[in-house]
DNA sequence: TGTTAGCACTCTTTACTTTCGAGTGCTAAT
DNA sequence: ATTAGCACTCGAAAGTAAAGAGTGCTAACA
């Protein structure tokens, strides 16, 4: 479809466009080193690139600019393997070197290298906890009337739900429902907590407990009402920094919708294994279609589990930040292999 | 110092400033309602207030705008009473009404609430971890290995920190240790637990544990090594909406140092009792010199704890916002009260 | 003596023009 | 097939002009 030196002309317009947010011109493409044409040349060659849509002008008479069909082309079919340099690897690497046991601190860590060393914005969806099992359930009572229920995974995290205790049901009758849970309970996945209580235990429970009804409602409404999405997000200020973003009203709308974790969250979630570019209007959220959105998935224990991703301008480096994010999300499966 | 019309006159200046971010005229003013004087008088009067200090004009033949020796003296001396709307109260209201007993629930809907309510940006400062005490300790191992501490507060505040076991301690010294803690340390004020570990206990607990150096070690590590500042902030693009703010480089300033938990978290903590305003310049950080940073302290138990704080532009809707944060703060000292 | 009308003056805002240059598309020559 | 040449387009920047909001000052007024 395109000749080898379209190829290399439509490389150079993303490439430098990338770099420098400013249209192109054929007389700049033809100074390049690898540009061995005229430039009225490489016009005849960008007049064709752009009647088949890979490149656009401003206006009239101005240089060239890649379309979104463009970067889709480049992503899809130029995108050299990036070497990393020495400092993004150590970067990167140091986020694992120290003895972290939680998931958060990783993540946490992750999410700050990961915007510090491309100045995009940093989005990491915490482990599915349905992926996670259940490690220990405990209440913990802060006074007669008050409780806090704690509910620890087998992946080091902590979920905790305080509540209050209502007088129509008995402290030891919460107690016992503990314990039994405790003892019938631990190993399962959490998203099966809910089922397993509802369906295959109330009559054992209604055995030991007088008023299971209202205890058993009590404590699941504690633990699972609002199963919260673990979305990290770092460097939200970086897109300050982008050319595209110098209007506020821009700026606004995107913010808004960072602001919204379950939003973000089902963005997020939705992402197929391994890596994947949505470029513009391929995002489904309207305020993201000026953006791109790089997104990687990592595993623990095998299984995939969360989402790294980066947002940036369309404009963005891809080339690096597959790079950055394969090496993160492999180091990060790896640490969390035998969790 | 100030003649009643001059008070008058800049009372208008302001209050018409705070509302539409624009210089305001002699003209305008002599429009107004409670003004009876002519346009001339007032320039007068203004070329007084200008001479004084309490405003300044943007340009030779520009209207008046309130200088910051001007709001400083509108806050002190001419802030009226603001009363609520029956909508301002209830949302208010609204935070307290469920059963929430947990501190993050009330605060984080708190924050919400705040920033919806004023379109600024709403700022929170946790309790100090020091003014509550330790009301349960405990050790849930995941691996061999791997280990979460869980500490719970008596305000139901629940901190948990994972690691890792080195080879050389025995699981059951660690256990043993957690007991002999929760024995001994229930009741204490978090602050005081690391001194009490390190100079009351070490003799008893060398008595019962076989290792207790490095056991010690490591749990105290894993608890105390980074207490974290609790800093809730909402509505943080509420600032783009605000007109001084539509430089991209202005807010990228103020939203870098919004990212700084650590640097919020100094600013309110530093705050005297009660109400306080900073305007302008008063602020230590000279990224919020374009901005008025109101604060109000809530506390719990009857002892001081933490800051509401909400930050604006220095045209900020002084009287409504003092009386939002008035009402907020006492509806939460009341609500912690006894806890 | 305090207040006000009148007026010249200042400065911003907006719109309109001009100029400059980067870049294009096309044609004709190589 | 490639390129030099050239007329043309358009945006960005700079300059000009008019409009309007607001001021300070002076002199007149109650």
């Amino acid at each position: 479809m395109l000749s080898n030196r379209q190829l290399l002309i439509l490389q150079v317009i993303i490439d430098e466009f990338i770099q420098t947010a400013q249209p192109i011109g054929s007389r700049a493409i033809s100074k390049k080193d690898e540009i061995i044409f005229s430039p009225a040349t490489i016009r005849n060659e960008m007049a064709d690139l752009e009647e088949m849509g890979y490149i656009e002008k401003t206006h009239s008479s101005s240089g060239r600019v890649p379309s979104e069909k463009g970067y889709r082309f480049y992503v899809d079919h130029l995108l050299l393997p990036f070497h990393l340099s020495k400092n993004d690897q150590q970067l990167i690497s140091s986020v694992f070197e120290q003895d972290l046991v939680e998931f958060e601190q990783v993540v946490q860590k992750s999410v700050n290298v990961l915007s510090d060393l491309t100045n995009y914005t940093s989005i990491i969806l915490g482990p599915q906890v349905y992926e996670t099992t259940l490690k220990q359930l405990q209440i913990v009572h802060l006074s007669a009337t008050t409780a806090v229920a704690i509910l620890v995974t087998n992946t080091g995290h902590v979920e905790h739900r305080s509540f209050t205790i209502p007088t129509e049901i008995k402290a030891s009758d919460l107690e016992k429902l503990v314990n039994i849970l405790n003892e019938r309970l631990v190993g399962v996945p959490i998203v099966e907590l809910h089922h397993r209580l509802q369906h295959e235990l109330t009559s054992i429970l209604n055995h030991y407990v007088d008023d299971i009804e209202s205890a058993f409602h009590y404590l699941k409404s504690a633990l699972f009402d609002q199963q919260p999405n673990q979305v990290y997000i770092g460097g939200i200020t970086n897109m300050l920094l982008q050319p595209e973003f110098n209007d506020v009203t821009k700026v606004h709308a995107l913010y808004s919708i960072m602001e919204k974790e379950e939003l973000m969250a089902n963005v997020l979630r939705s992402t197929n294994e391994g890596i994947h570019i949505s470029i513009g209007h391929e995002n489904k959220v309207n305020a993201m279609r000026d953006c791109s959105l790089i997104t990687a998935t990592y595993s623990l224990a095998g299984k995939q589990v969360g989402t790294i991703a980066l947002l940036g301008p369309k404009r963005m480096e891809y080339s690096r930040v597959v790079s950055l994010l394969n090496l993160l999300s492999n180091q990060m499966s790896h640490t969390f292999h035998d969790w």
